[in-house]
DNA sequence: CGCGACGTTGATTTGCCTCAACGATTGTGG
DNA sequence: CCACAATCGTTGAGGCAAATCAACGTCGCG
């Protein structure tokens, strides 16, 4: 069977006929550090599927300063969810922008949904991942509105140290919501204890 | 057919005998304000659609300050999904309060699985209802990043007004990750211009 | 009426931001 | 392979939004 639907689907038992069906749908691209997968202010169509590399989803707010929303490295599964999912039809809000050299699989949405209902099992699995993101979205609320910025540093540093490798300190400062200088801060009263 | 099952799917199209299967696995229960569906570190197997009232999910954290994650009114579902969903199994972390009497339908998570599995437009809703969701938590975390607790208030009465309505200020407070206080000292300030 | 829950106000503190300058590191062309 | 520039990270001084601590109105209900 095809490895890049194995690698996707891990441990759902796929079909060499499904696993041709979902192969047809899917479009590889590669992306070099710096280029943009997407901009604001663009169509949406697809999601994207990370095999290797790293990416981060930003936004740029009305003072021209990046949040960042998203990080995705091999296994995780990126776009642009608030005009993609939202309610109304929107054009993109975020920048989708490459930080480690990476290889993808883009598959549109229409096509995506066609998958899942023609392939109860990627349903399914489409379900089980919906819920895991669910969750953990749920905990980063939660984290922003407990913790301090130090705290939250510590923890995304031990969830994700491989990240935390990958991606310059401005990026995850971006991502917690703080300013580089005070991340700076941050590193260094760790590091002194 | 079942005028609880037509409003919990909305416009989907169900027949009458799936109606009746997945009204078998509906238990109704009512709630008093005051009363709670949920305390931490409890075992959590259920999902509760919200006929009628209103009620919050919180956590308490290691200060003992609440922080409220989510409320639900007509229409919504509420857990505590971060044990639900979560990648291994474990107790409650949140509180699940009732702040107005409350009429709501309860589903084991097995049991909505399975309706997910045997009836595809109960997957489909269920997606569908999943990606709405997982668009506004985005934005949540975006506002949280990006916007002061002013605006931030400005937009949850908003976008919620007849929760504003039905909660009181601290319950909106510790939604906003702000305090009491601060919420205060920003409906002032609303007020005077 | 009186008590408890809720909301407001004031004084002070603090965590993080802003602005500015300066090292350190990385990458690129000669 | 070095030189130099751009990018990235660090440090310092000062400011601000929101937190903390404390006290006091106000509302609803037994």
């Amino acid at each position: 069977m095809n490895t890049i639907i194995k690698e996707i689907f891990q441990d759902t038992v796929i079909t060499e006929d499904e696993s041709d069906l979902i192969y047809s749908k899917l479009k590889q691209s590669s992306l070099n550090k710096g280029e943009f997968l997407l901009k604001a202010n663009e169509e949406v169509d697809d999601l994207f599927y990370v095999h290797t590399g790293c990416l981060r989803s930003y936004i740029i707010d009305l003072e021209g300063k990046e949040h960042t929303l998203q990080f995705a490295v091999k296994g995780w599964w990126i776009s642009d969810y608030i005009a993609l999912y939202g309610r109304k039809k929107i054009k993109s809000v975020s920048h989708i922008e490459c930080l480690k050299d990476a290889i993808l699989y883009r598959v549109s949405k229409p096509d995506f949904d066609k998958l899942c209902r023609d392939i109860p099992k990627v349903g399914h699995f489409h379900i089980r991942k919906m819920e895991l993101a669910f969750a953990s979205f749920q905990n980063r609320i939660l984290e922003n509105l407990t913790l301090s910025a130090k705290q939250r540093y510590i923890n995304f540093v031990t969830a994700y140290p491989t990240i935390a490798n990958d991606v310059k300190n401005y990026h995850i400062a971006s991502y917690l919501g703080v300013t580089t200088e005070s991340l700076s801060r941050i590193r260094k009263e760790i590091s002194s204890t």
